[in-house]
DNA sequence: TATTTGTCACCTAGGTGCGAATAT
DNA sequence: ATATTCGCACCTAGGTGACAAATA
């Protein structure tokens, strides 16, 4: 295709094998756009927090759920890197149902242990962070919190919230979607943030 | 500009004289853009609970304002048509001095009456609404409203509160801002929602 | 017995008008 | 006098753990 470098019109461009796509000024050059060329970065997600989760996973966390929804503590809270500033992505949350198991609290031995197995899992529904969409340059300025997310044991759930099972371990995952079509999905977990989701808190000893 | 209007690989495109830019898929139709290309409409901006402001006009409408920031009451706020779907758009709310005098209250005649000159006004602050940017669509779905907005009477507020002299007349003041690089900007304002700035109620008869 | 549910008092953050005290 | 500042009591919305009652 045939571009003329110096043309300043209103324009809409197209370049081949491109992967990112610019809000484009009245005024600009094929340079400076050329110039804001992605380059391939790494996309790294660092949880926040991550000594109170792990004081808590050494017990076993717990996660409070109730009908109305109930949020989670610890928040769930990353830190991004490696976004590209000028793109848009969605980032989400949804959880793993990690081992196909019911659990129950032994007091006894003061730990969690696995009984029979659990109920068949449909997949979770994803928590959308609510800045969403936004460009890198946001996700990437201060630690994301979704510490809005609520959690339910109510299947029928009507509010969004996500549906557990109670009862049986989790863990979050973040995704982090890149909003240029080809909505390439990039998906981080971390082993400290697993959980159990109970409707009252088994150890007392937190 | 020659463009092979089949194809359907990973391309950036140029449209001379175009004014919307779109994400676009990996795979995609020249025809499919081409379908989606603005029509130019006309950007309409209502006000909301313009009863209201109104029975406040009509007696003479007073806004407090603190040092900390106080939100407006009635809150602003607009509902808004004929913007472009798929175009972002910042939307932000300053004031305008609509009167260079100062006011005070008579109570004999339980009316605002000017006094000599007012204070010469810096331009003021802008509001950005925290939606900014989003997509027409997004601004079109629910009125847009401005109740997080604060005014103050501190000329040093470092909390980004919109700055008024007090005693003096304004009346707010929409900008809705097309983020496609012209940054053309459309403004509204409406009648019924001037004010004086006061640091306690005047008139005790609302 | 094990689990879930609903209720409740408690806490917090933040917005509000009012009136006393102060400032111009 | 007029205008401003400040503190305060009040209100609201929403999140929390505890516990008693209900469920299975």
């Amino acid at each position: 295709m045939e571009i003329d470098k110096s043309s300043k019109r209103r324009l809409i461009i197209l370049c081949i094998d491109c992967e990112l796509l610019f809000v484009m000024s009245n005024n600009f050059s094929i340079d400076s756009i050329l110039a804001k060329r992605p380059r391939k970065s790494l996309i790294r997600v660092f949880l926040q927090s991550s000594h109170l989760w792990r004081r808590f996973h050494s017990l076993g966390t717990e996660m409070i759920v109730t009908k109305s929804g109930r949020r989670m503590f610890p928040t769930l809270s990353v830190l991004i890197s490696g976004l590209d500033p000028m793109k848009n992505y969605v980032v989400t949350v949804d959880l793993e149902c990690i081992e196909l198991k019911r659990f129950r609290y032994s007091f006894h031995q003061s730990k969690w242990i696995s009984t029979g197995p659990g109920e068949s899992e449909l997949p979770s529904r994803m928590f959308v962070h609510p800045d969403s969409p936004a460009r890198g340059s946001h996700w990437m300025r201060a630690p994301v919190s979704f510490d809005k997310m609520k959690l339910t044991n109510n299947q029928l759930d009507s509010n969004g919230h996500i549906i557990v099972n109670s009862m049986h371990k989790y863990r979050p995952r973040v995704h982090v979607i890149e909003q240029d079509g080809s909505q390439t999905r990039h998906t981080f977990s971390f082993e400290e943030t697993e959980f159990i989701a109970v409707t009252a808190y088994q150890n007392h000893r937190y």
